[in-house]
DNA sequence: AAGTCCCTCTGAACAACGTTTACTAATAGA
DNA sequence: TCTATTAGTAAACGTTGTTCAGAGGGACTT
């Protein structure tokens, strides 16, 4: 069965390589702005080949939507070993900014496209996205058992820590920060989501700190 | 002169037709899905008649963004008026939420479309965005004055505390927070942005409230 | 070795899109 | 009444996402 394993591997190779071609494209020139026509040129086969791959345009945002929140994931992996729950919160956040400013074009494709995708996530297998959440769920419980945040719900308070580093990220992604210097974009971001975290999530040294 | 005064008026009429028209199809169908055909047959004309009062596709959305600022804008004022700058800061905050939420369509527009939209903000007059962000810039700056996010640059506490906000309304404007209850997602988006004020900005009432 | 099957790939076509152009019809001012 | 200007349009252009009938060539069966 050597042959049928060539054929399966020369399939996911192609796959990869439409993928690999379209994340580039839409990096520099925008998802709307990437014809189909344009990733079968870069990829030398016709524009027709690729839809024996991909059922459709959408559908290769959202494999590479998916491959995102598995590198997302992967990240946090790492973080989620921290024992300390507040610090291993704080490198959850830190982190989910970081991977916002060096994948922008990944965050991009992955929180901020369009209202149709909806459709895709309920249906399609959305398993990354939901375990992230999870973990900063339960994270986010541990830091509440500690004395942290008490007077909120969990769901809110997931909500609140997640939305502020989201929206950071946002603004400087989509250029909505364009009154800050350029080069000091990233810094200041780091800074606000720092003071968050010193006024959410104080470590013990810091409780004198507030306002 | 009373005839091109008419004519004045006819030319505005049917420019603030197209636009209504415009918002309704994008609320409905989202902006990449309505055409300038369907726009067209909405108000009754021929797709060419729509060119006569805006340059492009693009400008059209401009305009709805404009719109859109200036309704935000417009709420600010009244919440400018407010004299203590922690109570202002606040309501400012809870304003720019209320506003997302109860403005979706507007605030997907403003916030969340393209990336190709900034070369338009920096050459035409984008004077209501920046006119709101001078405003919190300066509250934020009298919250420190009385001691308020002390050891935070006051771009970073602005950027920290409106990115805060634009996240959480992202996410459930986007629908990536789907994993809470539908009809419970904007009372825990404004118990989330309670939160974040009560550990950033505290009233003096509250000083005991942290952590 | 020949014949059959299947599977990958493609050219050509389709409808819909944003936009431009050359034109018509109507109205305003002389 | 004649002319200039204007509002509006039909038709066309090039491009888009997508489909489909068919070509070509390896892989199995005999």
């Amino acid at each position: 069965m050597a042959i049928v394993d060539r054929k399966l591997r020369e399939k996911a190779e192609m796959r990869s390589r439409i993928l690999e071609s379209a994340k580039a494209l839409f990096a520099e020139d925008g998802f709307q702005n990437v014809s189909i026509r344009k990733i079968a040129e870069k990829i030398e086969y016709s524009p027709a080949t690729i839809y024996l791959y991909f059922q459709d345009k959408d559908a290769i945002l959202f494999a590479l939507h998916n491959e995102g929140f598995r590198d997302l994931f992967t990240r946090q992996k790492h973080q989620a070993k921290i024992a300390d729950p507040v610090a291993r919160l704080r490198g959850l956040l830190e982190g989910y900014l970081e991977f916002a400013l060096q994948e922008p074009e990944y965050y991009d494709l992955m929180f901020m496209l369009f209202t149709p995708l909806p459709k895709i996530i309920k249906t399609a297998e959305w398993r990354y996205g939901r375990r992230a959440y999870r973990m900063l769920v339960k994270t986010v419980a541990e830091c509440q058992a500690k004395g942290h945040m008490m007077n909120t719900s969990t769901d809110a308070a997931a909500l609140g820590l997640w939305g502020a580093v989201h929206g950071i990220a946002s603004l400087l992604i989509r250029q909505r920060a364009s009154m800050l210097p350029a080069d000091k974009q990233a810094d200041i971001a780091r800074e606000a989501t720092l003071m968050l975290e010193n006024h959410l999530l104080p470590f013990p040294a810091d409780a004198g700190l507030h306002s």
